[in-house]
RNA sequence: GCCGGGAUGGCGGAAUUGGUAGACGCGCGGGACUCAAAAUCCCGUAUCCGCAAGGAUGUGAGAGUUCAAGUCUCUCUCCCGGCACCA
């Protein structure tokens, strides 16, 4: 008998699919099309251990059953070669990442061509690839042409060890997801992905697609969509609010914003005073003074324009009041050279002017006095050239300056509706957040970012300048860390409640991140656990809006009520008052609804060598500009060293020939971008190349994607989940937007396989060094046939389980019973002396053997159609039991068409799972073509219905007997069968049957 | 804390979706073959009582619905994964 030895099978049968291409997929359109798709893997140069084995493992075993079944299946596999890995080896070796990819894809894919995988390896793919890459490019330039790549200088997440930002799906824990770095911030200017732009419809079409509930519910969690209202706290004045305006040299008559401050804020009422100077054509300083000292009350906001500015600082210090704030609109520096100004206002007395920079201005004073400070400046030259903002600087560290943009100086034709921004400073307001708006009047007290930009407006203390300072210095990895103890301060301010007119603190606290909303709340300590904490904590007023149900009055009450201490919303629900109270608020334009997300915009710039060069060029005159789709690929140049400087520039900034270029409008002398894209780029649409792998033309063909796509099983671990699956999907809205596709989901189906940890119950990993690799144990002869076979029988699919080493003892021993099984017959066969004798003979065994064949076929190939493989791998070692078992109580030739038609099943049922010994014994069966592409068995519903059945019957819900009955008794016939039998009839025993219930095949249970 | 998923023999796991709990595999025990070992084959294997026939208990805990609950409902405990001061 031949042995059964997988170190000669399996590689024969690996070069015979090879050469005959049984696995290449063409758009066959009389077939249902299924494609099947698993991560595509980073090509590691390490061996694969038996956890990555499983993944494609599952895949194939999905690929062959359905193209056994009939389907037209695409199953294909490349590359996702861009990334560090290839590049920190680079900087290393010096060996460059061209080539160590090169290198690493060969002994991957030699690994995966010795698993046996039934891949269409014609269409594999390499990201690193510039025939891939210059449609990565084409993609990134379609998306900056929709709006929808833009470059932003913000604080990024910096890596410092692999020297480059990170995305924010991409900081796990305050580190980075690669190196395991702590991570910092950095300002830098970054390309990003408007990803927030489609916000609604990734969570919205969740719901449409039939993936776990898990990577769904992380998903929906990442994008953090939460529905709520923006509200306006204006910040508490006192009873008579005031305003004096200082107009400059030229007159108020010209300076037009004056009405407009006048009756804007007379409306609130305000009383805004504009003193008529003396004479406003030829300044006197003390006859201004005099007037202005008469018009000032402590308290008042003082707003001087222009030469007005000098004259405001004079009164404020020589009036020796407090001033609630000070505004200088594009303010004169007095000390400065009037020679150009004399020329362009001939009208204006200058050596009056020139009075002013006589004056001695007591800098500590007038900032003492001053109140919050906000310095305009416009943007119109007349204005630049006469005020300094160097000057104001100097003296007034601590004020906000502001460019106002051109409109309204001067601008004596239309009406005057300009500078808000001045209106927000006299009277500035916080927006804030909520998603309990139905809990206003509960809302005891604001809280601010330390980040807040309403600060800078404030007249805050050092305490509080010096809280905001050492908040900031906290890293934000501080501020996420430990157990969080409250911390904040009291500005001193106060604002209104606009519900019920109160005033209330406001705070500053880290507590409140300043990049989510608005970066300020309304702080309901009554209904919110962290403003309950933070009010205890500092001893603020706690006011409950609703009563709630088995509430802990020792805690906030978060849920749902009836409103109470809400002026005319009491008694109703919150969520009657929830819509109310914002419509009411609205009304009177002092909030709105508002959806925010937690998803932020995907950062994609990398500081790094190894990716796909960003397709843009920096002309200083056209800003970036997009390089011509005639000019793609833009391919990576070979370098020298490709270790990153660190200070924010990938190494390509160090290669003249790939930096300096003309700029495609202008042909002026520009730049290239030298950043590269992030690895994730490359991946958001590998599958759709996948159905046209080698068109030069375009990145795909429309009518071979809308063939192929979407995925219909799509295999692959969770830890992908918000990154890759996100992106990806973001990726193919924009294409389906730009109808380059007819789908807006890439994968209908996602199906997420469970971890293979160590034998020790530990992750399987080299640190450890527990990992267990196929390609030792295909080494020691145990064959990729009970590997896999193991891979699935272990537990189900898509749940973890630790690798078993006499597991696979039990697999193999199970294949080896297999091929016995079949060599037997096949020596008996060929044994011409045993001819004579047939099985035929016997009709009733032979019914017998079909019965199991045609029992097994229909439970693996339902098993099959929910992914149960390892009950379908159970119900095969069943089945070959129970032939063995048949074989050795009935002593009969096993040189029959019965047994030979059991066997042929048998490597049929099992090809799926163990590829190479089912194709060896199928061709020994004397079986033409291969058993992969062989139409998988019918199963005949006569041959699986038994004759004889057992029926259990329940006395008072215990199983008491077991009946042999024909499989088709009547209802009747078994009750009465049941009540016959003798072990019941002793349990009944002259005890009255009350009711009998018959479960047809199944049971009879009597009630006593 | 919130979200998602779990808990069944010594172990991995089955159970037609409310109908005989423990399929299949591992491990273990016994036997056959062998001088012996390995390999292979056969038998047994939830727990407790019993020589057996048989009986009792049993799916994380507790309650409930039902003729019947691993499966449905409620309460709780523990484990795994994700998120985490997101207003």
């Amino acid at each position: 008998m031949k042995r059964y030895n997988p170190k000669v099978i399996e590689p024969k049968w690996q070069a015979v699919w090879e050469k005959s291409k049984i696995y290449q997929a063409t758009e066959d359109k009389t077939k249902p099309k299924r494609y099947v798709l698993e991560y595509f893997p980073y090509p590691s140069g390490a061996a694969m251990h038996v956890g990555h084995v499983r993944n494609y493992t599952i895949g194939d075993a999905i690929a062959r059953y359905n193209r056994m079944r009939g389907d037209n299946v695409l199953y294909p596999m490349g590359w996702d070669a861009f990334g560090l890995p290839a590049e920190n080896y680079a900087i290393k070796t010096g060996i460059s990442p061209q080539e160590a990819v090169a290198k690493n894809v060969e002994n991957f894919k030699q690994q995966l061509m010795q698993m046996g995988f039934s891949y269409d390896w014609s269409r594999e793919i390499n990201s690193t690839d510039p025939s891939y890459y210059k449609w990565t490019q084409w993609f990134f330039l379609l998306l900056h042409k929709r709006g929808l790549a833009y470059q932003e200088e913000s604080l990024q997440w910096w890596c410092p060890f692999d020297k480059t930002v990170l995305a924010n799906e991409q900081v796990e824990d305050g580190r980075c997801w690669r190196c395991g770095n702590l991570v910092e911030k950095k300002a830098l200017k970054q390309w990003f992905f408007k990803i927030t732009d489609y916000a609604d419809r990734l969570a919205d079409d969740l719901d449409n697609v039939n993936w776990s509930e898990a990577i769904k519910a992380m998903q929906r969690n990442w994008i953090g969509r939460s529905q709520g209202a923006e509200i306006d706290f204006s910040i508490y004045e006192k009873e008579k609010k005031e305003c004096l305006v200082v107009h400059g040299v030229s007159g108020h008559k010209r300076e037009n914003w004056f009405p407009w401050l006048k009756s804007t804020l007379g409306s609130k009422n305000w009383i805004v005073k504009v003193p008529n100077m003396p004479t406003p054509d030829h300044p006197k300083i003390e006859e201004w003074n005099k007037t202005l000292l008469g018009e000032f009350e402590e308290g008042a906001i003082i707003a001087g324009h222009s030469l007005g500015a000098p004259a405001a600082l004079n009164l404020l210090q020589t009036a020796n009041k407090k001033a609630d704030g000070l505004i200088l609109v594009a303010p004169v520096n007095p000390r400065q050279d009037w020679r150009h100004l004399k020329l362009k206002y001939p009208e204006v007395n200058w050596d009056a002017v020139r009075k002013f920079a006589e004056i001695k201005f007591d800098w500590e004073k007038i900032n003492r006095l001053a109140g919050r400070i906000t310095i305009y400046y416009s943007d119109n030259d007349k204005y630049i050239s006469v005020s300094s903002i160097d000057f104001y600087k100097k003296h007034f560290p601590n004020a906000t300056f502001k460019f106002l943009i051109g409109k309204g100086h001067f601008n004596e034709s239309s009406g005057m509706t300009e500078f808000p921004e001045i209106i927000d400073n006299i009277e500035p307001k916080i927006k804030v957040f909520t998603t309990r708006p139905d809990t206003i009047y509960g809302a005891t007290f604001l809280v601010l970012a330390p980040e807040h930009k309403i600060l800078n407006k404030l007249s805050i203390s050092k305490e509080v300048k010096d809280y905001i300072e050492q908040a900031e210095r906290k890293s934000e990895i501080d501020r996420m860390e430990t157990e969080r103890e409250k911390t904040g301060v009291f500005t001193g301010v106060y604002a209104v409640n606009p519900a019920n007119k109160e005033k209330i603190p406001i705070w500053v606290a880290d507590y409140v991140l300043p990049g989510y909303g608005t970066g300020a709340i309304m702080a309901v300590p009554a209904h919110d656990e962290r403003d309950w904490e933070f009010a205890k904590k500092f001893d603020l007023p706690i006011v409950q809006t609703f009563d709630q149900k088995d509430a802990d009055p020792k805690q906030a009450y978060t849920g749902e009520g009836i409103v109470k201490n809400s002026g005319k919303y009491n008694g109703m629900t919150t969520s009657e008052m929830r819509e109310n109270v914002v419509k009411d608020l609205a009304k009177r334009g002092q909030a709105k609804e508002k959806v925010n997300y937690k998803i932020r915009d995907w950062l994609i710039s990398r500081q790094r060598y190894w990716g796909a060069p960003i397709p843009i060029i920096h002309c200083p005159k056209d800003g970036a500009v997009a390089v011509p789709d005639k000019d793609l690929p833009v391919v990576l140049p070979e370098i020298k060293s490709y270790e990153p400087s660190g200070d924010g520039h990938s190494p390509l900034a160090n290669a003249p020939e790939f930096v300096n270029v003309k700029c495609p409008k202008c042909s002026a002398a520009a730049k290239r971008e030298t950043d590269t894209m992030d690895g994730f780029a490359c991946s958001s649409w590998y599958f759709l190349r996948f159905a046209d792998p080698h068109n030069d033309k375009k990145a795909f063909d429309k009518t071979k994607v809308d063939f192929w796509l979407p995925v219909d099983d799509y295999i692959g671990g969770a830890e992908h989940a918000v990154m890759h699956l996100l992106y990806a999907r973001f990726w193919t809205k924009v294409m389906y937007d730009e109808k380059l596709i007819d789908f807006d989901e890439p994968f209908t189906t996602l199906r997420n396989h469970g971890m293979i940890l160590a034998p020790d119950g530990k992750k399987m990993s080299k640190s450890w060094n527990n990992t267990i690799e196929p390609d030792n144990l295909i080494k020691q002869g145990y064959g990729a046939d009970s590997i896999r076979l193991l891979e699935l029988f272990i537990g189900p699919w898509n749940q973890s389980a630790a690798w078993s080493v006499e597991g696979l003892g039990g697999t193999y021993r199970f294949l080896q019973r297999t091929w016995t099984l079949i060599q037997e017959f096949l020596d008996e066969a060929k044994s011409k002396k045993q001819k004579a004798k047939s099985i035929g003979h016997n009709a009733e065994l032979e019914t017998q053997i079909m019965r199991t064949v045609h029992k097994t076929i229909k439970k693996v190939s339902q098993d099959m159609q929910e992914l149960g493989f390892n009950t379908s791998i159970a119900a095969l070692m069943e089945y070959v039991n129970n032939l063995y078992k048949l074989k050795s109580k009935h002593n009969f030739t096993l040189a029959s068409e019965a047994w030979k038609d059991a066997l042929i099943a048998l490597t049929q049922l099992l090809a799926p799972f163990a590829p190479h010994i089912t194709e060896e014994l199928w061709a020994e069966l004397g079986q033409s073509g291969s058993v992969h592409v062989s139409n998988w068995p019918a199963w005949n519903e006569e041959l699986v219905k038994e004759e004889l059945i057992t029926i259990a019957v329940q006395i008072n819900g215990k199983v008491r007997a077991e009946l042999l009955l024909p499989a088709d008794v009547t209802e009747e016939e078994a009750i009465k069968a049941a009540k016959n039998d003798e072990k019941v009839a002793k349990n009944l025993a002259g005890k009255k049957v009350k009711k009998a219930i018959y479960v047809p095949g199944r049971l009879v249970s009597l009630v006593i």
